[in-house]
DNA sequence: GCCGTTTTCGGCCCGACTGTTTTCAGTCG
């Protein structure tokens, strides 16, 4: 685990414990920040340590910046180990049960012993727990069913199975309630483009709330209602996935937006700034408050405006910097997905894809590409049937002959050559000099020197692109034992491009990642690894990523019209 | 513990909901 995510993790459950022993709030605030502003730190802790410029870190005074000297040169944090100290383990595990705050634990750990889940459920079954002071039987029932939630812990849902049910959702409202139904979004973290996101939000302008969201709540896809009331309507639909709807009015549909996207931090930071300035955000609008004036809310940019801020894009709202380059009016121009003009990484029935030559490039030209890159596996990845040098070059006329016929759209021949055990490649130089695209990826030996064999593939003059860098799976494993600050140096190093695999379970690099590499002077490719003509839309979740990590058009790869991509193809290694 | 176009001291985001209260504390998003 890297030094920055350890200090995080340290500086987390020190504020779990200072909240548990009732410090000052403000106290408990500053360490989540600070553990929050180092967890999303783009440099190595160490670095900026050594340089003297932990001061800089927004969040970091004299008391974080002497804790993080201290564990860094001693390896120990003595404020950690202090407040640590008679803190049973699985205390503060309890912590993350809904209902089940700080106060009410530290009274339940003090009065009746409770030190983990157990405890806990013997005096919630006895009746103790609502015997003290504060409680009553209602509390207690709300513990108990955040205790059943907590135990059957339902886990984020991934951005690809989120997206597709929030637009039926959205599509089926728009049939049904079109009449008394204004703007429709989706909000919270699937608006960011997060990775994962807990649960969904759907927010909807209207003035008959109370039939919108009974419309809401019987929509076919619906298999459970768990409220509907005039504002808000919360559903279970197929899958097990929840959507909440939000009824809201015309003057404030801006603001809630605002506020229901979040995220926290971004709204926490933005409110302080408006408050610094004698003004007051809430999910209703934007006040003056000393003439208790409405100043905006019908539309989301008015909130910015006001604040004399440009309007942030919803990726960014991370509290990372955003704000501070929209009061500057510096924020970046932000990949769209009408930037790009190809994907560079997909498959066809020659290897494991489903398709043909011709079908995919008809799905690509639909997409309003103009080139696309077939980049099947190569002879030693037998599970996925990689291809022999013989195939390969009969693909390869097969590719030239069909651009032949393709009226302004071209195929680029390309391979996904497997980086083998040694950090050699599975086909040799003289055969991929012939292609277009070559992506290099590691498919096997994941935990065997990695990071060496993805530099020395780094260092061969043909290879222009690492598929899925670091082998994440989002959902299913962690990715390869890889050095992530060793593989961007290579990169910037070698100008080797590296992939921003958009397939949802993957999305690696991830955000961070990708705006690390992005400083270094990296092209990132934004490309599917579609095995499918109908997964070559998953592109988007791959923008979605980019736009989290503050790239450009002039970031990526596969912005480029196809002249100067195969110019750059030519000669980025010189 | 952090921080400064009100401030180096005295603040620190906002509102809803719930349950236990007789004026409010805890929790959540």
């Amino acid at each position: 685990m890297s030094k920055n995510r350890l200090i995080a993790d340290m500086f987390e459950r020190i504020a779990d414990v200072l909240e548990f022993k009732s410090e000052l709030p403000f106290k408990v605030n500053a360490y989540r920040k600070a553990a929050r502003v180092i967890g999303d730190l783009q440099e190595d802790i160490e670095l900026v340590w050594r340089e003297g410029r932990l001061d800089s870190i927004p969040g970091i005074g004299k008391g974080m910046r002497e804790k993080i000297e201290e564990f860094l040169s001693t390896g120990r944090m003595s404020k950690y180990e202090e407040v640590m100290q008679g803190v049973p383990a699985g205390l503060l595990e309890l912590l993350k049960i809904q209902n089940l705050g700080p106060k009410t634990l530290a009274l339940a750990h003090r009065e009746l012993g409770v030190n983990n889940l157990d405890d806990l459920k013997r005096v919630i079954e006895d009746g103790s727990l609502a015997q003290l002071p504060g409680m009553g039987a209602k509390k207690v029932e709300n513990i108990r069913k955040g205790l059943e939630l907590f135990q059957t812990a339902q886990e984020r849902i991934s951005l690809g199975v989120a997206l597709p049910i929030v637009e039926e959702v959205i599509s089926l409202m728009k049939q049904r309630a079109g009449n008394q139904l204004g703007r429709i979004h989706p909000a919270g973290s699937l608006r960011r483009m997060r990775e994962t996101v807990g649960d969904i939000d759907i927010l909807a302008e209207t003035d008959q709330g109370a039939e919108v969201v009974r419309t809401f709540v019987s929509l076919p896809i619906v298999e459970r209602v768990l409220a509907a009331g005039d504002t808000k309507g919360s559903v279970i639909v197929q899958g097990g996935v929840q959507v909440d709807l939000r009824a809201v009015p015309s003057d404030s549909y801006g603001s809630a937006l605002q506020y229901f996207t979040g995220s926290k931090a971004h709204n926490v930071h933005l409110r302080d700034i408006a408050k610094r300035r004698g003004l007051k955000i809430s999910e209703y609008g934007i006040f003056d408050v000393a003439r208790d004036e409405k100043l905006g809310g019908r539309d989301e940019e008015e909130i910015y405006r006001v604040l004399g801020m440009e309007w942030i894009p919803p990726e960014l709202r991370e509290d990372r910097g955003e704000i501070e380059a929209a009061l500057e009016k510096k924020l970046p121009r932000l990949v769209d997905l009408s930037d790009l003009k190809g994907d560079l990484h997909v498959h066809t029935r020659y290897s494991d894809g489903a398709a043909t030559l011709e079908q995919m490039a008809e799905a690509a030209k639909k997409l309003g590409y103009v080139y696309l890159g077939v980049c099947d596996h190569s002879r030693t990845a037998k599970y996925a049937r990689g291809l022999e040098i013989e195939t390969l070059l009969k693909q390869l006329e097969e590719i030239e002959k069909l651009n032949r016929e393709l009226n302004g759209f071209r195929l680029l021949s390309g391979t996904e050559v497997d980086i083998l055990a040694d950090g050699s490649l599975d086909f040799p130089d003289e055969v991929l000099e012939k292609l277009d695209v070559v992506v290099a990826s590691i498919h096997s030996g994941f935990k065997q020197n990695v990071s060496e064999r993805m530099i020395r593939a780094m260092e061969n003059p043909h290879v222009d692109i690492i598929g899925h860098p670091t082998g994440r799976l989002i959902s299913k494993r962690e990715g390869y034992d890889v050095d992530v600050d060793k593989i961007l140096d290579a990169a910037a190093r070698t100008h080797t491009a590296l992939e921003i695999n958009a397939f949802y379970d993957r999305l690696d690099l991830s955000d961070l990642n990708a705006r690390r590499a992005a400083e270094k002077g990296i092209m990132l490719a934004i490309n599917t690894d579609s095995h499918h003509p109908e997964h070559l839309w998953m592109i988007r979740f791959g923008v979605g990523t980019a736009r989290r990590a503050w790239l450009g058009p002039e970031n990526v790869l596969n912005c480029l019209p196809l002249d100067q991509l195969l110019q750059w193809l030519k000669v980025h290694k010189q």
